[in-house]
DNA sequence: GCCTCATTTCGAGAAAACTAAAAATGAGAT
DNA sequence: ATCTCATTTTTAGTTTTCTCGAAATGAGGC
């Protein structure tokens, strides 16, 4: 993960719209949902919703795919977790825990282009 | 982790010198870093750097103190883990594994042990 | 008590992001 | 081949963010 792509997925994230989107295709798994049914979800007009998938998907957060009519969008969990990754590497100048959790650890091994 | 606050996190983090600072800060441990001494780093002017610094600490993510003439910042490793949870919160509809690494886990206060 | 120096605040200009109506697209259905 | 409908693109206006020099602040040192 490089720093440019780390930020382009953060600013697709840190927008209200977005991120409430971005959970529901997270906890939605691999079936995703359907532009529409997204819109409707979270109440936002559709041009608007197409705006923020594009981020999302321009960030690359999320994965489209066409299923008869509509359009179905679903979580790359791969970026995401190298999203994470990225935010933690080398975390804590080596010392084994970061007071939290078990999240913060050492660099998973460096994947190609996940 | 509510959601606003979590977009503010992410705003946070949304910024080239921004997320080069934190993830400095990350790496540095709980030592942390005199402000005068980022700026140098990042090669940012000290008024920018102290703008940046200030969207970082009202998201959450660092933490000021004084010593002596300089004032030091540093990581808030619990704000992190609760971003970066609330981002994975029940994630994939129930599936045990998200597809990569071990990231993607059930929410937090239900951690299963390693 | 005054001086020094690290840091923050102020101010204004430039750039980028969000919104949403209206028009266009294009894959499926008939 | 034509129609339909889900979705995207366009367009324009508003709001927010980023930048950085100059001035102000304030804790420590002298």
């Amino acid at each position: 993960m490089q720093a440019d792509s780390a930020v382009a997925s953060l600013g697709a994230l840190a927008q209200e719209h977005r991120l409430a989107l971005f959970r529901m295709l997270v906890q939605a798994g691999e079936g995703g949902m359907a532009a529409g049914m997204i819109a409707e979800k979270l109440g936002v007009p559709n041009s608007s919703l197409s705006f923020h998938l594009t981020q999302l998907r321009e960030a690359g957060l999320v994965l489209q795919e066409r299923q008869h009519r509509s359009i179905i969008y679903r979580a790359n969990y791969p970026a995401m977790n190298a999203l994470v990754a990225y935010l933690m590497e080398n975390c804590c100048a080596g010392a084994a825990d970061c007071g939290v959790g078990a999240a913060c650890e050492a660099p998973a091994q460096e994947r190609k282009s996940a």
